[in-house]
DNA sequence: ATAGGGTTAG
């Protein structure tokens, strides 16, 4: 890890700073691209070429990048859509995109961009939520005059800003499609529909939908969609509602009833503790021939496990598997979750074996759930043992896996522990719970033990965590205690 | 993900 900051320099100044302001506003303008950027933006795979053998001088050393640069072919549209694919974090992904060849000859051509990579960075942008970011490219898709993008680029859009609650964005995007010279269906409808769900706006969802006719008729999911929103009102009335909509759907629209619909009925009758009806509907999929999902079966086993009734489970899953259909992770995840809940660890454990042995990969809901119990039991050992074991069997802790540890190891005063686990987390760019932290440090005050809280002051400001709300924790503690060798605490802090 | 199963902490 320290290689990195003596070979990296640049990058990595750059990689800190967006770090710093969440990656929601640039340090420069998107109009005029950066002109220092390096290979070392562009993910591992392209970098490795320049890297092994012939980019090292004689010395050993890297080559400056000019040199590098001016012996690369430059890249082409089609090669920055897949190096877009390659490159996980958003900010360097949008560097690369908005300067895809930085030291090629002056002055530069205008980059024939493909409708895939506009495609790909919004929908990188929009995941990491830099909307700013991502609004700046879809003005420059507009100006494109060489094609018009399609609606699923919309869709995305309009369900980015529904995830992040910003319904009314979702409603402007949705206006704004016919500008970009792209058609809006019934596709952009659901999208708009679903963003309004997720805001829980039920009335302008029916706004939405009395105006359908003007994109198209519509479909399955619309329903789904709508079906959904009935099921959420929670009461019996509604759920009777819903099962109209799937009536009038057959009826009306001729559209048969899919397994995301059963799916969605079934979660809402299991929500009130329906669940006679609930199998009900799984034994009408049969004889209706809509074929049996996973999403089904998890769902009723969750639901068995919250009534009391995980005797039912294994007859279940032998059901699932003379109907062909086999349980996923988030089929085990449900029973492991159940398990546990029941405060059978034992099983818990014997549930994640088994999945393993059947070929399916445990993800982070399964240790993070099973971390989770151990914590609550008082088995920090055995919990930290199998945080250590993650990234070993494929799946990397999380900022959930570390907040969990990190909170059952306060909770059991397991004070050194915490504040290495404090420091590695941040070190990660994981950001704790603030009420967890001041805890930590209350507890630490409390004690007096000067060498942790160092520790965690040196680990927070490392990782730029230091805030108002510390600052007056610690001076608060130093005033009261009077303590001189705590002046040398704050002044290393301030410098 | 056009919607869509499991919800891990507070």
């Amino acid at each position: 890890m320290g290689m990195k900051k003596t070979s990296f320099k640049l990058p990595l100044a750059l990689i800190v700073s967006f770090g710093c302001n969440n990656g929601r506003s640039l340090p420069f303008p998107l109009s005029q691209p950066f002109t220092i950027l390096s290979p070392h933006f562009y993910p591992k795979s392209f970098c490795s070429q320049s890297v092994n053998g012939k980019s090292r001088n004689s010395t050993g050393h890297r080559e400056t990048n000019d040199t590098q640069m001016k012996t690369q072919k430059p890249i082409s549209p089609f090669r920055l859509s897949s190096l877009l694919r390659l490159q996980k974090d958003p900010t360097l992904a949008l560097q690369l995109f908005l300067n895809p060849n930085p030291s090629s000859s002056e002055p530069p051509k205008p980059f024939r961009y493909s409708l895939l990579s506009y495609d790909l960075i919004i929908s990188k942008l929009g995941r990491a939520k830099m909307f700013d970011e991502m609004e700046e490219i879809l003005q420059q898709l507009k100006q494109e005059t060489r094609f018009a993008p399609h609606e699923v680029i919309f869709c995305n859009v309009i369900a980015f800003y529904g995830r992040a609650h910003l319904p009314d964005r979702a409603f402007q995007v949705f206006e704004r499609i016919p500008s970009f010279r792209c058609k809006r269906t019934v596709k952009s409808v659901n999208s708009l529909l679903a963003a309004l769900l997720k805001n829980r706006q039920l009335e302008k969802m029916t706004q939405v939908f009395v105006d359908i006719s003007n994109y198209g008729s519509p479909d399955a999911c619309t329903f789904n969609i709508l079906i959904h929103a009935a099921c959420l009102c929670g009461d019996l009335d509604a759920l009777k509602e819903a099962l109209r909509l799937k009536e009038d759907m057959v009826k009306v629209y001729m559209i048969k009833p899919n397994a995301s619909i059963y799916t969605t009925l079934i979660k809402g009758f299991c929500g009130v503790g329906e669940l006679n009806f609930a199998f009900k509907l799984k034994e009408e999929m049969v004889t209706s021939n809509v074929k049996l999902v996973s999403a089904v079966y998890s769902t009723l086993i969750s639901a068995l496990f919250k009534h009391g009734r995980k005797e039912e489970v294994s007859d279940i899953l032998r059901e699932m598997g003379e109907n062909g259909c086999k349980p996923d992770t988030v089929t085990y995840n449900a029973i492991i979750n159940g398990h546990c809940k029941e405060n059978d660890l034992e099983s818990a454990h014997r549930v994640m074996d088994e999945m393993v042995e059947k070929g399916c990969k445990p993800d982070v809901f399964s240790f993070n759930t099973i971390i989770g119990w151990l914590c609550k039991e008082g088995k920090l050992d055995k919990a930290m043992d199998l945080l250590e074991d993650m990234p070993r069997r494929g799946c990397p802790p999380d900022v959930l896996s570390y907040r969990i540890i990190f909170d059952g190891l306060c909770e059991m005063m397991q004070l050194k522990e915490a504040t290495s686990i404090l420091d590695e987390m941040i070190f990660k760019g994981y950001v704790p719970r603030n009420e967890s932290i001041n805890k930590l440090v209350d507890r630490l005050c409390q004690e007096c033990n000067m060498e942790l809280l160092w520790m965690i002051l040196n680990s927070l400001g490392r990782g730029n965590r230091m805030n108002m709300d510390m600052w007056a924790r610690v001076v608060a503690f130093v005033y009261k205690e009077n303590l001189s060798e705590s002046s040398n605490l704050i002044d290393s802090l301030i410098s």
